[in-house]
RNA sequence: GGGCGCAUAGCUCAGUUGGUUCAGAGCAUCUGCCUUACAAGCAGAGGGUCGGAGGUUCGAAUCCUUCUGCGCCCA
């Protein structure tokens, strides 16, 4: 069969995906190997695949081929996120298309449309994962909707609310009058915008004397309830302990001094309205300040107003402006440009609302996962992040988690209320219960119990998720093998919205669920370390999305580069925690970005490259005939050093694994296979033209070329699997996905520093040609004078064979003098010549060695100066000193041979 | 305003306890090659005061201080 002379990935991925489908190799029941676990960070239902899913997930892969490979049992849990803000938006808007409004629906009716929605929509990361080669278990993947998660997130609020962690609350939040609802900070677009900033006079109670403050809103003038002016201020000094009179209300508030207020922001005082700012509120409960809501839900004021009342906020601004001017008291109207926050969804100004929020009590919560962190139980990768972790979690910062929301998406919160009281139960039939036997009267029925209207917070799912994937608080036989699981990989910018939390929610349930034998053994906490991924970011550093339209689309680039090109661009420029700028270039024209990338053309290049050495390997004639003794003498060496440099790398890799340091992994692999594999090894090996191999050579040669494609695998699974198919015939079941890795076992560095040696030697020869202009194909005599350092490889036929191969000599002399009419070699500290067939350039070889010499020189100089300071020699280990001595050495025969070729070039 | 992080070649990044000829890789650029695996290739070359300034040390890209620029989180 012949080979394409490309890689040609599209039709080779998909064969091998469906080939480890069908095998089941993704899937992971418990055994007794040790297990090796990861959960997805489940993307919401409402995205498409885009840059950062494409990273995250290709490490998490990596990670779970690789333990696969190391002859764990992997398992690798993917799922989604219901995303309750996410998806209500989306489902509001396109039922919106639908001539259909929200407020028209029940709850049931919303919720099939939003199931119908999940169904059509909700699969399609998943599905574009499969692309990237993603070997995800996906018969375990799951929904944070499915009835047995939702039924873990009521049991966990119901606990939580019995041990007395989960209260009710006042909390300020955005308030969207349109749509009567609360939105998330996340739902709210702030952008400048024109508007005036009013200057209103208020009266000091028992004088003539006026306070000006200034207010975009003078309509929340009717809830103040204190003036606030800057302590510092000269100004308002001998205000202490006076009143002021609001207008139109004519209510008497407190003048209160806190630092707060920012004396040169418009008139230095403030006016202060608890019910309706955010700073006004914290300030309120400093000073136990009154707090009076003006507006009602949909916008218009209030009764308790007392003025204006069923008036649209707007009108009644108007309103309330003329009337204060008619009193005398506007100062003035100035123009201004201030941030307004618009409603994302209906495009109404959100207005700052005190509502009755649950709140959940983090104090302990925060203590036992910044202490686990701290303590080493889990490892976060790089460790940097504990310190973002410690701001977050620090006691004098922790919040308290306001875990409902205004929504239908999502588990609907497990409270049934009668009048003022409310019962906490998992069912109604509960709540019933307990209310009959709390309110005494047994007639009453589940219709008398109004439920909760609001959903939990989508996060209040997440942070159960690596219990709840495993059914977890229903049936623990899974999760006593698969918890705690090995590793999470994640975005630092969710570090506190879900990792603190998760690391919260597996101390508080897995030891019950476990046992607390097995969880003493085993550790509460869900996965053992975390390896943060950075941000994929444009090359103005903005992070890529799919709503900023700066995101290449990821699909094309796998169409373009394959799965494998694109995953080796990603990870080879994406060391742990660092954001990664992604070279996507920007049309300018027609602003969309150009779906083209260097970084994943590498990786192509990378594949095509194997490729073509797997085509040159299959091209060889097996014979045992071989004419050419040397060849045979020069496989030897090869195979030798080739088994030695695996050995020496693979220590390395192991170790890298071990430390998350895949970027490392992912170049070194690069460089190892290209240069040393492809651009030596192979070259060393390949037969003279017209002749054949012999089989134990060839055999090697395969041989080292599978632990090769092993050790890339869990980086480039497809072409990998390609390859290791192509390089000989297999049984079934036998294939690189879980194909024997090396082992680790010692090796001959000696023997490698003189391989090492002797390519260097290649380079320069190969270097004077470049030089020279000599021809690769003109046949050099070659000379070496003989050192303690080179006596051992100049009297080995194989690696002199080598030499003469590799740098096309025709003869390879040993002797004691300089040759006449050679261009000279220094490499290390030992001299070579070779003899060109060409009038040497006197001129051009002085300047040469002369500017040689000039760097040589000034080399030793450097350590002749560190060696003279007594205080080095002193001071810094022997080891070093005497290395620094060597050096010196080394420095100076070459200083000496140079010299001698200046003389010898008259 | 508070906190965290980053700054190394034209670009994107490595540089794991401060110590080899340590200033590196890839891309881009330049030179020479259609050499019978690969021109998506081969053989080479040029390019950097490691953001600025101080300090610690025998020795600093690496540790400390400070300034500048950028990113992020919180308010």
């Amino acid at each position: 069969m012949t080979l394409s002379t490309r890689y040609l990935p599209n039709d080779i991925e998909n064969k091998w995906y469906t080939h480890w489908m069908e095998h089941n190799y993704f899937h992971s029941v418990p055994d007794d190997r040790e297990p090796y676990t990861i959960v997805m960070p489940p993307p919401n239902i409402t995205g498409v695949l885009h840059m950062g899913h494409l990273l995250n997930n290709t490490i998490q892969d990596i990670l779970i081929r690789k333990a696969r490979i190391d002859g764990k049992n992997a398992c690798w849990v993917p799922g989604t996120d219901h995303a309750s803000i996410a998806t209500e938006a989306k489902v509001v808007q396109l039922l919106r298309k639908q001539g259909i409004k929200k407020s028209d629906l029940t709850r049931e009716e919303f919720m099939r449309h939003a199931f119908e929605w999940k169904e059509k929509y909700g699969g399609i990361i998943l599905e574009q994962l499969k692309k990237l080669g993603c070997s995800c278990d996906w018969d375990r993947t799951r929904f944070t909707m499915e009835p047995s998660l939702s039924n873990a997130v009521t049991g966990v609020f119901v606990d939580l609310y019995k041990k007395g962690k989960i209260y009710r609350g006042l909390r300020m939040t955005n308030w969207d009058p349109e749509a009567q609802t609360v939105l998330s900070n996340e739902e709210v677009i702030y952008s400048e915008e024109q508007s005036r900033l009013f200057h209103v006079r208020y009266r000091i109670e028992g004088t003539d004397e006026y306070i000006t403050i200034a207010t975009t809103r003078p309509e929340t003038i009717l809830g103040d309830t204190a003036i606030a002016v800057n302590p510092d201020d000269e100004r308002y000094a001998h205000l202490k302990g006076k009143k002021a009179i609001v207008p139109i209300v004519n209510r008497v508030v407190p003048i209160i001094f806190d630092r707060y207020v920012e004396m040169d922001f418009g008139t230095g005082a403030l006016k202060v309205t608890p019910a309706h700012d955010i700073n006004d509120y914290e300030i309120g409960k400093q000073h136990n300040l009154e707090t009076i809501d003006i507006l009602n839900p949909d916008g218009k004021i209030a009764d308790i107003a007392g003025h204006y009342i069923g008036m649209d906020r707007f009108e009644a601004r108007k309103a309330i402006v003329k009337d204060i001017d008619a009193l005398g008291q506007i100062a003035k109207i100035e123009d201004y440009r201030n941030k307004v926050g618009r409603s994302e969804r209906s495009n109404a100004i959100v207005e700052p609302r005190l509502t009755l929020q649950w709140f959940l009590n983090m104090k302990e919560f925060a203590n036992t996962a910044l202490s686990s962190v701290e303590q080493g139980n889990i490892r976060f990768f790089p460790d940097s992040f504990i310190n973002m972790l410690r701001t977050w979690l620090a006691e004098d910062n922790i919040k308290d988690w306001c875990i409902s929301r205004q929504l239908w998406w999502g588990q609907q919160i497990p409270a049934w209320y009668i009048g003022e009281h409310v019962f906490v139960a998992t069912t109604a039939e509960d709540a019933l219960s307990q209310a009959k036997e709390k309110l005494d009267n047994h007639s009453l029925q589940l219709t008398d119990l109004i439920q909760d209207e609001d959903v939990v917070d989508t996060w209040f799912s997440s942070w159960l998720w690596p219990i709840s994937v495993f059914d977890g608080f229903e049936r623990q036989d899974e999760l006593k093998y698969y918890y705690p699981t090995q590793v999470l990989v994640t975005g630092w910018d969710i570090i506190f919205f879900w990792v603190a939390r998760m690391i919260m929610a597996g101390y508080e349930w897995s030891g019950d669920l476990i046992g607390t034998e097995l969880s003493a053994a085993k550790g509460n906490f869900p996965f053992k370390d975390v390896y943060f991924t950075g941000m994929v970011r444009d090359n103005k550093r903005q992070k890529m999305s799919k709503s900023l339209g700066n995101s290449p689309d990821s699909l094309e680039l796998m169409a373009k580069y394959g799965a494998d090109g694109v995953r080796f661009g990603l990870l080879s420029s994406a060391s742990a925690g660092n954001d990664i700028i992604f070279d996507a270039p920007f049309d300018n024209e027609t602003k969309q970005i150009i779906n083209e990338s260097k970084l994943c053309e590498q990786g192509l290049n990378f594949c095509n490259k194997i490729w073509n050495a797997l085509r040159l390997i299959k091209g060889w004639q097996v014979s045992e005939d071989i004419k050419d003794i040397n060849q045979k003498e020069i496989n030897t060496i090869a195979v030798k050093w080739f088994e030695n440099k695996i050995a020496q790398k693979f220590e390395k890799y192991e170790e890298n694994y071990k430390d998350y340091r895949l970027s490392e992994i992912t170049v070194d692999l690069y460089s190892f296979i290209w240069d040393d594999f492809c651009g030596w090894y192979l070259e060393m090996i390949k037969p003279p033209f017209g002749e054949s191999i012999d089989a134990d050579s060839l055999e090697k040669t395969v041989q080292i070329f599978e632990q090769l494609m092993t050790m890339l695998h869990p980086i480039m699974p497809f072409v990998t699997e390609e390859v290791w198919h192509q390089l000989r015939d297999r049984v079934p079941g036998d294939n690189c996905i879980v194909g024997k890795k090396p082992e680790l076992k010692p090796f001959d560095l000696h023997f490698i520093r003189q391989i090492d040696a002797v390519k260097e030697i290649i380079t320069k020869v190969r270097e004077v040609r470049n030089s020279k202009g000599v021809k690769m194909a003109d046949q050099l005599p070659f000379f070496a004078n003989p050192s303690p350092q080179n006596t051992d490889w100049l009297a080995n036929e194989g690696i002199k064979n080598m030499l003469k191969k590799m740098a096309n000599l025709s003869s390879i002399e040993i002797t004691e003098n300089e040759p006449e009419k050679c261009i000279s070699i220094v490499s290390g500290a030992d001299k070579y010549y070779v003899l060109l067939d060409i009038e040497i350039d006197i001129e051009a070889e002085r300047e040469r060695i002369e500017k040689e010499l000039e760097y040589q020189r000034g080399f030793v100089a450097s350590i002749e100066k560190k060696l003279s300071n007594e205080r080095f020699v002193s001071g810094a280990p022997a080891a070093v000193v005497d290395k620094e001595r060597q050096k010196m050495n080394d420095g100076l025969s070459r200083i000496g041979f140079l010299e001698d070729s200046l003389r010898n070039l008259k």
